[in-house]
DNA sequence: CCGTATCCGATGAGATACTG
DNA sequence: CAGTATCTCATCGGATACGG
């Protein structure tokens, strides 16, 4: 009855959809901002800062389509859009924050792996 | 005392980069697949399943890089070399496990959402 | 204000062939 | 067996210009 450790190239695969997923360039940095409350379009452009207006709108796009967000569109002029996240975007936010908070704390071992072998690499 | 939710901008970049760091095509499945235990280079190509030589090459390169395996050589004929995940490595496998069941237990969710927004995108 | 369309360079990743 | 070297093609992501 072994677990058979991971259930391999079964699951393995959904897990490594999910992570490409969530692991692209601003799906992160929007989602945690949209941690905060209910955002509109630009307001949302200038929060996480260096996102080029066709990401921001692709992305968004994509957080719809999966569930993790919502889009009101107000038919005003000018027109007004607000994207919030949903229950189950703000579900994603708890692994997500526990990846992030690893991520903080083990920064510095990285780096320092990293300077090692890239030190022992430029004997050649 | 608000937490500010994530200290915006600072922390969210480091964030960011750990998620595209672990969220390639690759680098969760082999380092999955080395928490069965040591493995050589042919026998971790057949048990992760459809990943290019080349492929599993980088992925193995940047993992030692960043201090997540270690690559041991045995000098003999024919070559043998066995990669294993570091303590460091273990320890990333936690958190991802972690959104991985997260990922497992919604990807229904996930799908059922798509399956809407893309049949009411059909109108068009 | 919000979004789409287009162009373009940079990177990602497979296939194949070759070396110690 | 383990790894490198190319070549090639697809996708990502930024800049810019335009439309409702």
């Amino acid at each position: 009855m072994k677990p058979r450790h991971l259930h391999h190239t079964e699951d393995c695969r959904a897990i490594s959809a999910i992570l490409q997923r969530v692991g692209d360039k601003w799906t992160v940095l929007v989602v945690a901002t949209l941690g905060n409350g209910p955002m509109r379009f630009n307001e949302l452009r200038h929060a996480v800062g260096g996102i080029s207006q066709k990401m921001l709108t692709t992305t968004l796009r994509s957080l719809e389509r999966d569930g993790f967000v919502t889009r009101t569109v107000f038919p005003t002029i000018p027109p007004r859009v607000d994207y919030e996240l949903t229950d189950l975007g703000r579900e994603l936010l708890v692994p997500v924050t526990a990846l992030s908070d690893w991520a903080r704390a083990n920064t510095g071992r990285i780096n320092s792996a990293r300077a090692q072998f890239d030190s022992s690499a430029a004997i050649s």
